[in-house]
DNA sequence: TCTGGGGTCCTAGGACCC
DNA sequence: TCTGGGGTCCTAGGACCC
């Protein structure tokens, strides 16, 4: 296999310009996205950030800050991100089918197969399409290295004369973009390692790359820090993900609206956890072995405490029923009536494939009620296919609704619900 | 009053075995 | 009972990502 080189696509603010897509009129102002319970800012628009809103910044101690610049707030509508990351994803699909997807917001290609006679010229010409046909604007990283690309798409997307892309094939131009990104900036430097490093006089992505990969290996820690090194110097470690590599676990958690004390709102919202994670499961047709279940107070009041507990399964299933009740079991054992609930995650793992169990010699395994479960999920996901999720639920999941967050301020989904199409209103 | 949600990888250290 | 080296498997926790 020849050397790969990679586009990273990167999309700017991208909740923030998804909402923006539908009005075009908050184009150019200032805006915010607010997480689950419009606790805090998960995305800026340019404008909110030139206002010094951080991200992350718990929303209610920005309030006076909204309200005198009137930042337009939204409460994150994954349903509507969701959909227009996967309009992104064909397009880039139809350019070559190496591919990547990385997160919501990101997406590497390995172009090194297609036939292109300037970087720059096709680079620019990918942003365009994607701004026209969806309307999201991206930045556009290439370089030989996952990193680098990354790299490249930072500058990209912050020097405006760069006009959103950027090419790291030279030497001599590469280095003079590792002198001009701070270590903290780099893929792979979180809080922890960026304070370590400028301790001891690493200051730009330039030091680094000039270590020797042992250095790296000390400083940095591990295979990790070598590869850095290595990659900061156009080799490449980390090659495109194939599509076929499947999580190792899924999980599904909430802060709730409101702090409970009741078990049966605790309980419901574990299984509305343990049914979504259990539906993403059925879908890769594998199984879980082991469930988890974790819940939480409120870590910003006094007495903050967390509790957890898994089991491993006699047999592997992927039904939500069986998977409840598992779930629940466990919280039972845990609940102490009178403490303040404040958070709670589901977690499934240890899965394996779905088909294995009819091949289990030692007949430990039950293996027509496993069947029974696999046609009856089967039905249930076609229902929910063609009429919704929460067609058919159990009923732990309806016992209770306080748990939900809180999304006073969500726009519709324009692209996903029926019901909330946009509206053109044509004056005569 | 009000501070998100969903992941991965790596390492150290314990339990256990020969 | 103690000694020691070599190896595997598992888990908890740290660090990072978007």
């Amino acid at each position: 296999m020849s050397q790969p080189l990679f586009a990273l696509i990167d999309c700017n603010n991208f909740f923030a310009s998804c909402e923006q897509v539908f009005r075009p009129a908050l184009v150019g102002q200032p805006l915010v996205v607010l997480s689950s319970n419009d606790g805090c800012v998960v995305a800026r628009s340019a404008e909110a950030r030139a206002l010094k809103i951080p991200m992350g910044a718990p929303a209610f101690k920005y309030k006076d800050l909204f309200k005198q610049h009137g930042v337009q707030q939204f409460s994150a509508n994954f349903e509507l991100y969701g959909d227009i990351s996967r309009r992104i994803t064909e397009i880039l699909t139809s350019i070559t089918p190496r591919l990547e997807v990385y997160s919501i917001d990101e997406s590497f290609l390995d172009i090194s197969q297609l036939d292109i006679k300037d970087y720059q010229a096709w680079a620019q010409h990918v942003r365009k399409t994607i701004l026209q046909w969806v309307g999201v604007p991206v930045s556009i990283g290439i370089a030989p290295s996952k990193t680098l690309a990354k790299l490249a798409s930072e500058h990209a997307k912050r020097k405006p004369e760069l006009q959103g892309t950027l090419v790291l094939l030279d030497e001599e131009v590469r280095d003079s973009y590792l002198r001009a990104l701070p270590i903290e900036e780099i893929w792979g430097i979180g809080w922890r390692l960026g304070p370590r490093l400028r301790s001891i006089g690493i200051a730009t992505a330039y030091d680094i790359a000039k270590l020797s990969p042992v250095q790296g290996r000390k400083l940095i820690g591990s295979v990790h820090g070598e590869r850095m090194v290595r990659e900061l110097n156009s080799q490449t470690c980390y090659p495109l993900e194939s599509l076929g590599s499947e999580q190792k676990m899924i999980s599904a958690s909430r802060t709730f609206g409101n702090d409970t004390d009741q078990s049966s709102v605790v309980e419901s919202a574990l299984a509305n956890f343990i049914a979504r994670a259990s539906q993403k499961l059925r879908v890769s047709n594998r199984a879980a072995t082991r469930v988890a279940i974790y819940v939480t107070t409120d870590r910003h009041k006094p007495g903050y405490r967390t509790w957890s507990k898994e089991v491993i399964l006699d047999q592997p299933t992927a039904d939500t029923g069986t998977l409840i009740s598992v779930a629940n079991q466990m919280f039972a054992e845990l609940y102490e009536p009178g403490v303040q609930y404040h958070r709670a995650m589901s977690l499934i793992s240890g899965f394996v494939s779905d088909t294995q169990l009819q091949t289990d010699l030692l007949g430990f395994r039950d293996v027509p009620t496993f069947d029974r479960s696999k046609q009856r999920m089967a039905a249930v996901d076609s229902i929910h296919g063609r009429y919704g999720r929460q067609t058919l639920y159990y009923g732990t999941e309806k016992l209770a609704t306080s748990w939900q967050p809180r999304k006073s301020i969500r726009s519709p989904r324009y692209t996903t619900s029926w019901d909330e199409l946009p509206r053109v209103i044509i004056k005569a």
